[in-house]
RNA sequence: GCGGUUGUAGCUCAGUUGGUUAGAGUACCGGCCUGUCACGCCGGGGGUCGCGGGUUCGAGUCCCGUCAACCGCGCCA
């Protein structure tokens, strides 16, 4: 017999009953009774309860095992009676008897408990990330983490897309984020990067004909992580393609992706059609270049409603220059508790406040509504009543003045602001008055329960803060279908843009993507320049980015002079890829998927160190591993290196 | 670099207006228990209340400082 295992802790069933088994794996809970003694026996693939009583040889010594210790025992699987059965294991109708155990590793007492789903902090579940792994939820993730992976290699294989391995350690590249370097032994005094994507290889490659290539490539950035971006390093599925136009690339990856969620998403539902949103679009409904299209939301300009206005704050705002009121509607919203809070919301994130307005049922039922209807619906003469409130019988006037023109439209829309069956509430109601609030509440499409926020300024200044609160707003109101992905291209990136306090113009994204319009316009207004550069948003989050690469030297060298980059600087830093492009590069363009990214929406996780096997912490250390770590003298010797002093 | 939240037993947490010996669950150790599957029952050990200072007769609790973790901002072509 094998000297570990016959069987899988998954593997025995009612088939097996008599036969004599050995099974390795981990004790993953003891019920000990005194005359009967249970152990839940677990391994990768799952749980066998193994027993012994005083008859057993080895009673003594199943005894002293506890949670966690690695053993092997041997044993006889027997049936268990009917009302034994266990439904919740699929080896539950058995267990086996055991004859002998050997304890391959025992272990003291734990950090973390394996057992259940009891939270832990995650300092301590990464100190002990082998103890953590072990729990069915990370199994669980790694799991799908890998199948994932392979889902996708082969979706890309049966493409004619092939897998090539670029280099790790190469040169820094100095556009985008801070590279990790590496010390040359070699070269004292210079330095390897390490990758932060395979951008230029994967653009020489297309140079180089391969037509089709992808990888699940490392990529490396040193910046500061968050919730959704692990420090140091990630995987993207990497890919480029010759001969092809944006759409082409769309159409590649649309059904990969589509699969991914479909084979993986557990049946949540997954969008079939993708808009395309452009960049500018996506900034002025959402807030932002990932929306979140589970959110119906979808933010739009008032400023007109507000220019002249009796609020005297953004009637200001709107002459200067470049200024616009925003309006986030939020249906259901509608109590002035909710606006509160909402307005609080707003004062946490650094904007003096949102002002609101909402609607409810109007209040008093004046008398002369029903005849102003009857005389709009031509069921009543046209004639003045008499009503006490000054400014309700001016506007009765107009009424009438419209009507006897025939002009039904604005005999309609004044009913409706005055007579109608919605009461505007909220400071800024009252400052505007009530027909500005009825043409805000006709453009947004609410009604009674519902509210607007308003946001007023520069779009750049408050536009973030705009797309926060629109989806704390969502959340709130319970607006958003958690059992959906949601797919949307965001296109039309602006190739550049200009520095808040400098005014300098740089790259907004990647200094590699064809302007749209080529050559020509980059003669005009940098600032007004497209690019062919895209970004694949999934409920929120930035899953694949991309471009059609700009393979044209003069285009690429006028390109980087509007960045301020003469083109001596561009052949330093991209001699191989400006060297390439002097031999027949072809037109080609392609994207990078977060491998951890889905992995993380698929699992149904928040955070993507949960997807990670072995992740960094916060500050980018490994506890468990001790890294980053002092090195020795010789090596620092070895590499004609010195540490400073911190200045601190 | 900035802001928010948190820090009490190995682990998860409670701890009232500042007041006697800082508690619970779980884990650990010992005892009992022959059908449990989150087994049950009895007992025990285990604490620099993150750290430093201050106020006070008295501080886990109040004040100041500091450290750490997480979340967010900056950053991330």
């Amino acid at each position: 017999m094998h000297p570990f295992r016959s069987h899988t802790c998954a593997e025995l069933t009612k088939s097996n009953v008599g036969d004599d088994v050995r099974l390795s794996g981990w004790v993953h809970r003891i019920r000990d009774h005194g005359g009967v003694l249970f152990v839940d026996l677990r391994d990768h693939y799952g749980i066998t309860q193994v027993l012994c009583d005083p008859d057993s040889p080895v009673f003594a010594e199943v005894e002293k095992l506890r949670s966690e210790w690695c053993v092997r025992i041997d044993g006889t699987v027997k049936a268990r009676d009917a009302s034994l059965i266990n439904s919740k294991l699929p080896t539950g109708e058995i267990e086996v008897y055991i004859r002998d155990v050997e304890v391959l590793g025992a272990a003291k007492e734990l950090p973390l408990i394996v057992f259940g789903d009891q939270e832990y902090p995650e300092e301590t579940r990464l100190r002990y990330r082998y103890l953590d792994l072990r729990r069915e939820a990370m199994q669980e993730n790694m799991k799908l983490r890998s199948d994932v992976v392979s889902s996708i290699r082969r979706r890309m294989w049966d493409k004619a897309f092939r897998e090539y391995q670029t280099p790790i350690i190469t040169a820094s590249s100095p556009e985008g984020a801070r590279d990790f370097l590496v010390p040359s032994r070699q070269h004292p005094g210079k330095f390897y990067a390490l990758p932060q994507a395979p951008q230029q290889f994967k653009q020489l490659l297309m140079v180089s004909g391969f037509d089709k290539y992808f990888q699940i490539a490392p990529c490396f950035r040193d910046e500061d992580p968050r919730a959704d971006r692990s420090p140091t390093d990630f995987y993207q599925l990497d890919m480029e393609m010759s001969f092809v136009e944006q759409q082409d690339v769309f159409d590649t990856v649309e059904p990969v992706i589509r699969g991914i969620f479909e084979e993986f998403g557990g049946g949540r539902k997954v969008d079939q059609d993708w808009e395309q949103i452009s960049y500018k679009d996506s900034a002025l409904w959402y807030g932002t270049d990932k929306p979140d299209l589970r959110n119906p939301i979808k933010m739009q300009r008032v400023s007109e409603h507000f220019a002249g206005s009796g609020f005297a704050i953004f009637a200001k705002l709107l002459e200067q220059d470049g200024t616009e009121i925003r309006a986030i509607p939020a249906p259901g919203g509608g109590s002035r508790k909710f606006c509160d809070r909402m307005n609080a919301f707003a004062q946490k994130e650094g904007l003096p406040g949102m002002g609101y307005i909402f609607w409810r049922e109007r209040a008093e039922t004046n008398p002369t509504r029903e005849k102003i209807a009857a005389m709009i619906a031509g069921k009543a003469a046209i004639e003045e009543l008499e009503i006490d409130e000054v400014h309700l019988k001016d506007v009765q006037s107009r009424i009438v003045a419209a009507l006897n023109k025939g002009d039904t439209e604005t005999a309609k829309f004044l009913s409706s602001a005055y007579f109608g069956d919605f009461e505007a509430a909220g400071p800024l109601a009252k400052n505007i008055g009530h027909e500005r609030t009825e043409k805000i509440r006709q453009q947004l499409g609410l009604g009674v329960g519902d509210a607007a926020f308003f946001l007023g300024g520069k779009p750049a200044a408050f536009e973030a803060v705009a797309g926060r609160a629109r989806t704390e707003i969502g959340r709130e109101l319970k607006l958003i279908d958690e059992d959906r992905f949601a797919f949307a291209w965001v296109v039309d990136f602006p190739m550049y843009e200009a520095d808040e306090e400098t005014g300098r113009v740089d790259f907004s994204h990647n200094p590699f993507s064809m302007p749209q319009g080529g050559l020509e316009a980059l003669q005009g207004d940098p600032l007004d320049v497209l690019g062919y550069q895209y970004d694949l948003a999934c409920n929120g989050y930035e899953l694949v980015s991309g471009a059609i690469r700009n393979h044209r030297l003069d285009v690429m060298i006028k390109a980087f002079e509007l960045a301020g980059y003469d083109e001596a600087e561009v052949h330093a830093r991209f001699g191989g890829m400006v060297s390439a492009f002097q031999y027949g590069a072809p037109p080609h363009g392609g994207c990078a998927a977060g491998i951890d990214r889905i992995v993380m929406l698929l699992a149904d996780e928040a955070n993507i160190r949960e997807v990670i096997m072995f992740p960094m912490n916060q500050r980018a250390e490994d506890l468990m591993m001790n890294a980053p770590s002092d090195p020795t003298s010789d090596q620092l010797m070895e590499l004609g290196l010195r540490v400073l002093p911190r200045e601190d």
